[in-house]
DNA sequence: CGTTGCGTTGATCTCTATCAAAAAAGGTGG
DNA sequence: CCACCTTTTTTGATAGAGATCAACGCAACG
């Protein structure tokens, strides 16, 4: 594995030039550990924030009488304990794997260095941060939106190309993980693109989704 | 109301020397709003942030066919819209006063020259950024969870305290506001409430909600 | 062939938004 | 303090969307 290019896709860093991506990579390392190991522990001193690269971490705090809370679980791409780098010294709780994980280790001191050298990084940073919040709003919005008609439309006419006059969609995916992706179940599913086809809005050949009028089918995503 | 000395003491700008609060001070204005008054509009160019002073402030979208949902609700001292200026120049969601309210206006430009200027202050941004990610996490888990009673369990366990033995909730907001906050209407709000209540979950008094057993309710969260 | 998994269709049931209206809680002005 | 008006909260009845349960056709595959 490479640290830069992996570093290079995360939604943080994704907007750094090469040059700046292999300061950054300076003060990295990568760390395995194995299925709950332990990454840090609450109240130490923060020495350096992670991003998981493949597995799922946790992280918990302990209570006065020694139960454990889950706070998070972070899986790959995934930013962990950042905000202690940025805003305190200590960690303010603490992390293990839940399965065997591989993070890529930034230190404290060589994150702050950079940013303090070249603060274009960290509007760049914040730019990252901003699009995801971005994202996470429009999920949201998905999520409320909860009429399976617009889903369905809106999924369509989101995936659609135009291929020699002919809007169509083809379906990437089996129709059951589709439901999935569109939050609900098979059943639902098929019983919603039926009724799409039974008012001539699309036809289906060979998971391949043809609609005639987009505007027609546009009328029906919200 | 002075805003020099207000922002001396807000969680982004209170390890500002003087002279730098004095030059942040030199980008901003007062701006006060009557309860139900907008802020800002989606999709209008973002041209500055905000600082809640006083009141209360209410960060919502509109879905296509006009219903409206609640974001976040921001009290005094909390930054708004900060995530907006940095990429995409536009608002991503709407804001009106749900109080008499009174903001510190902070302009995009000033406070863009500024944060080049001194890097610090991006640390404590980002820290901001880093756990409105993690509310926006936990909001689409919630609204993952399609059930009004798990919804409501979940809320209401996750914000009590303990108090002098018992393990209480106070409702910080107008049960309308909650019902937005959930993802749910005001009389499927009082209706779930009313149930728990019903089955001796939780006992109401004075906007408190008293939770005898955790653990029996608990069991409703999932 | 039988088995297994996907996709479709049908019947039913649960949850919650909607519509309607009453009750409770806050103001406001006299 | 009271009458009046507005807003919030609660309660009731209804309807619609979608989940659930069940069954069947169909293709892939050993």
């Amino acid at each position: 594995m490479d640290i830069r290019s992996f570093l290079a896709h995360t939604f943080l860093f994704h907007s750094f030039t090469d040059k700046e991506t292999d300061l950054l990579t300076a003060s990295t390392s990568l760390k395995k550990v194995s299925k709950g190991e332990q990454i840090f522990s609450e109240g130490l001193e923060a020495t350096a924030f992670f991003i998981v690269v493949s597995g799922k971490v946790k992280i918990y705090k302990l209570s006065p009488d020694g139960k454990e809370y889950t706070l998070h679980i972070h899986g790959p791409g995934e930013p962990v304990a950042e905000a202690a780098i940025f805003d305190s010294m200590t960690y303010p709780a603490s992390c293990t794997a839940l399965e065997d994980a591989t993070l890529v280790r930034i230190s404290r001191e060589g994150f702050l260095d950079l940013i303090k050298k070249y603060p274009e990084l960290s509007l760049k940073i914040m730019s990252g941060y901003s699009k995801r919040l971005r994202q996470f709003v429009a999920k949201i919005e998905e999520l409320t939106v909860k009429d399976m008609k617009s889903r369905l439309a809106r999924y369509l006419l989101e995936n659609s190309v135009v291929e020699n006059g002919k809007t169509v969609c083809h379906l990437t995916h089996s129709k059951k993980e589709l439901s999935s992706l569109l939050g609900t179940i098979p059943e639902t599913f098929s019983r919603t693109l039926a009724f799409f086809k039974q008012q001539k809005l699309v036809t289906e050949n060979d998971n391949t989704i043809v609609i005639p009028d987009p505007k027609k089918l546009k009328l029906f995503s919200d």
